[in-house]
DNA sequence: CAACAAAGAGCCATATTATGCACTTTAACG
DNA sequence: CGTTAAAGTGCATAATATGGCTCTTTGTTG
């Protein structure tokens, strides 16, 4: 998958769980600022940011 | 999915494939360094790192 | 055992990510 | 227009990934 449709799909799922880069941030551990530069797609995260993103999310890289 | 199990996967297609830590490389442009930490569980790398791994390897992140 | 290939690991320099803080922009209201 | 919430951005610093080189460990084969 793609860069960018994987960034879609989780700011779209997060959109659909109405919760706010803040508080995915939050719950997520990740900081707010890499949240927000990996969602405007100016971020190359680890591993390990994205997997605790779409967990909280109930998402699964795969 | 877990970080182990990723690597796991990842090892094995890279093992049926009969390509060693060193081609597999070469072929994605990812440092002989870089994939033996990832290997060996030492690694939490980028998404952009694991891309071209798996590209070679014809497998995908999703 | 000896020899070889592949994988793992230490050291180290450089590049990039992760993060917080403050500020700007955007969008949706009244 | 003014207000407010959410998202995006600039900047600086700490932490971490990358990658080359070298050495060690492991596994296989004669």
């Amino acid at each position: 998958m793609h860069f960018n449709e994987l960034i879609k799909i989780v700011k779209k799922r997060r959109e659909v769980l109405q919760v706010t880069q803040e508080t995915l941030a939050e719950l997520s551990g990740v900081g707010l600022r890499t949240l927000k530069q990996f969602e405007s797609g100016k971020g190359n995260p680890t591993l390990l940011t994205l997997q605790k993103i779409t967990d909280v999310l109930g998402m699964e890289v795969t």
